[in-house]
DNA sequence: CGCAAATTTGAACGTAGTCAACAAGTGTGG
DNA sequence: CCACACTTGTTGACTACGTTCAAATTTGCG
């Protein structure tokens, strides 16, 4: 049983044996969903947060016309409901795209982490700002790029963080895993329109697709469309503090 | 000389007379912009951050098909190039809109009061989950709302931001200190759509226009159209670790 | 097999973009 | 003090990207 989080953290820096115990502290529950159940309600009372094992969540949220954003896609490692550390309702609401299991953990286990491992909190700070950059993209992909590079983000950015899991390297060939009307409810667009641009990118050539799998058969082109920057690359972590 | 971003703390946490101490060395130095002048620059190297001591700045991304979008106004209080605490180069260009002070300080202070003042670590990840709600209301902005709204919403974020330091309760009237171009560099408009809907606000009432200074005519109905939300109410700070 | 959800396609529409011209400041140097 | 350049704001005509509405088709699934 290993700690989701504590291999997303390692990912980036070195953990010590007493930080990795610390972190499997948070993922010692566990709970399932299947797919579209939900695990935060927009207003929900907080308390807890999760540590997302595994599966494929998203965050969104519903505007008073009645359309729906979804603000980001959730994968393992991945700590949902994080606005639990400075709000008392749920800004937002989270709902499981596939079966998912995730494990929540008090507000107060997080007090003592911060307390005993100053340098995880550091990790998480930095954490956060990757987060937020690649929140950023995605704001200036809504506000500045066209249909169908919103669209081939969407695939790019949920291969990336599928395969980047199981095998490295990546295959072309991928389970989406999404409906047309949710790349839609992603990208800004209405669901007839995603429609099209995956048509359109299949007619020229970036993108094959058969039942739910989606190839990209020609990568390079599909990035540039997309104007993909990889985030998790040009990392710099030397501020942190040293361990315990 | 208070320290900027201690009132910023402050205003959501007590914070004890060492820790506005530990704070205050984080605004020691101090440089001025004028408008228009760049603080960062996309892919500059990065080794400092910043508090803005006053004026207002914007930091913005560069796409390559040449356009631009402001991903976030800074405020007096706020952290500018928080980047640096996960990346080596600069993800977005940092430029002033009006006549600003910053002070730079270097990252390793961070370090220092990390491990000092857990309390104040485990702030800042709450200060963050603030930020990133109030990103997200613009990413759901950005992709599901008219074009009205978002301008409204351009409006009143610079209202309530610049009057909660100055007076309370708020002036009707204030000075925008943005171009229609940089409005729509926000909203992901064009300038000359943003003119329209700026009309189109006066000509319902909703707001007026003279010179440069913008008055909330109908300030409900404003809030009203652009979906606003405040995101500085509901807070609940009570897992934070005590101070020292 | 039969039903519901998801995808696909076409046609008409509308919001926002583009292009262009002009007006109204704003600042500079002669 | 004025002439000039430059930025910003304003308006109109035309265009286009994406939406809306509607219907048909396919897919997944109990």
């Amino acid at each position: 049983m290993p700690s989701c989080f504590a291999d997303r953290l390692g990912g980036i820096i070195e953990l010590t044996a007493t930080e990795i115990e610390a972190l499997t502290r948070l993922e010692e529950r566990e709970r399932t969903l299947r797919r579209n159940a939900p695990l935060l309600r927009e207003n929900d009372r907080l308390g807890e947060l999760f540590v997302l094992r595994s599966g494929m969540m998203m965050s969104c949220a519903i505007l008073d016309n009645g359309s729906r954003q979804i603000l980001r896609f959730l994968f393992p490692g991945d700590i949902i409901g994080a606005a639990a550390l400075a709000y008392r309702h749920a800004p937002e609401t989270v709902v499981a795209l596939s079966e998912s299991v995730v494990s929540p953990f008090d507000r107060s286990l997080l007090t003592q982490l911060t307390t005993e491992h100053p340098r995880l909190a550091a990790a998480m700070l930095a954490l956060d700002q990757i987060e937020r950059v690649m929140l950023t993209d995605r704001l200036a992909g809504l506000g500045r790029t066209s249909a169908k590079a919103r669209v081939a983000s969407i695939l790019l950015e949920v291969r990336d963080r599928t395969q980047h899991l199981s095998a490295r390297g990546g295959d072309a060939a991928f389970v989406l895993g999404l409906t047309q009307e949710e790349i839609g409810d992603a990208t800004g667009l209405t669901a007839v329109h995603v429609n099209r641009m995956m048509r359109q990118l299949e007619e020229e050539g970036l993108i094959g697709r058969e039942g739910g799998r989606v190839t990209l058969t020609n990568e390079a082109a599909l990035r540039r469309a997309a104007n993909y920057v990889d985030r998790t690359a040009g990392l710099d972590l030397g501020w942190l503090p040293p361990s315990r």
